[in-house]
DNA sequence: ACCGTAAACTTTACACTGTAAACTAAAACC
DNA sequence: GGTTTTAGTTTACAGTGTAAAGTTTACGGT
């Protein structure tokens, strides 16, 4: 009685295309449904709404950023080496992949349900990454300066970055290049103690 | 004939009602037009389509927010003063104006037009006064430093904090308090020319 | 005073959206 | 062989943005 083959992946491969080509305001039920070659109301026998579709896509995402920061720890010994790098792929991702990056960081947070809190310990281990590169290129010591809130630092200095870039709000008089070079130095810059104000 | 005192106005005023209540997506030419208690298609008269009506209050937001901007420079003589209360600011008026924040800065790029380039000159004001200050601030020497990229970088950290803060995206061990200091104080860095790396 | 025109709307309609409810056909199990 | 379960489809509803045409009201000119 299986008609399709594995629906619920023909499923997320459709979306995640329309994702792709058109952007998120492009996928609806319908247009998924038509690509795949089932009907609308077929897709909620594997997903409970539109929001869970979306959240299986944005779990792939999460997971393929985890991935490339991996990889940036393995390609690199030094840790400031390392943190450098992780900036940068950071920057690179998002401007690559606009689609996951919009899903993941910045979907109207009223226009669907919250990516759930607990699906988010995945994305969390980015951030704690983040953190810990930064422990280690400080040396390890510096107790006063806990990791966790300047690793938010930089992520807030990375994520701004990217989407002031993906909604085009930076000065074309500033090209690409030197946005990213100027923001990675920036970040780098965060690996010194910054003085806190009383 | 003129049905309505000022219909034009009273449609403004319900859509911003309903956008600061309940959120972008729940804005609907239809739920704006019962509360103003003329027909849906009326709006179109004054304006072009639902993108224009959602335009003309982001320009309301950008005015509001120089406005503010303004403040700062007025309340504090000493420029680092003032750089240090227009990030504090800018932070202040993004958490506690969600909605317009949203949609001035962070409207689903592929779900609606672009706000159009030419009204932008409006909003690039704000930033055109954070590179003086941040100008002023140095000394008004650094000519190696562009002021209009470092900028960027201190808008790029402001907007991601406050964009992760609206999306809920910080870690809930990091107290608000805690967040909007570390924030400035790192905005504040900024100040001190970054090295720049080869 | 009256008529033509233009302004300020309303009515109707279309194509689209997410999704609930009911129905159906085929496979699996006892 | 009959019953239950699985994997879908059909139909339907309430909502969306907005185009097109129809309607009422006010004003200017003669």
């Amino acid at each position: 009685m299986a008609k399709y083959d594995n629906l619920r992946e023909q499923i997320l491969e459709q979306t995640r295309h329309l994702l792709v080509e058109n952007g998120y305001s492009h996928v609806s039920m319908r247009k998924v449904a038509n690509l795949v070659g089932c009907t609308p109301t077929a897709i909620y026998l594997y997903f409970e709404n539109k929001d869970a579709l979306i959240h299986a896509l944005i779990e792939e995402g999460m997971d393929s950023l985890h991935q490339k920061i991996e990889e940036c720890l393995a390609s690199e010994s030094d840790s400031a080496a390392q943190f450098k790098l992780m900036c940068s792929s950071f920057l690179e991702y998002g401007f690559t992949n606009p689609e996951y990056y919009v899903i993941m960081f910045q979907l109207p947070t009223d226009e669907m349900a919250p990516f759930p809190a607990e699906k988010y310990r995945r994305a969390r281990r980015n951030l704690q990454q983040f953190a810990d590169v930064l422990h280690k290129a400080r040396g390890e010591q510096q107790p006063l300066l806990d990791p966790l809130v300047d690793a938010t630092m930089v992520w807030s200095l990375l994520h701004g970055a990217t989407s002031l870039y993906l909604a085009q709000r930076i000065d074309t008089r500033i090209s690409r290049d030197v946005f990213v070079t100027r923001t990675v130095d920036c970040a780098m810059s965060m690996l010194n103690p910054i003085q806190q104000s009383s």
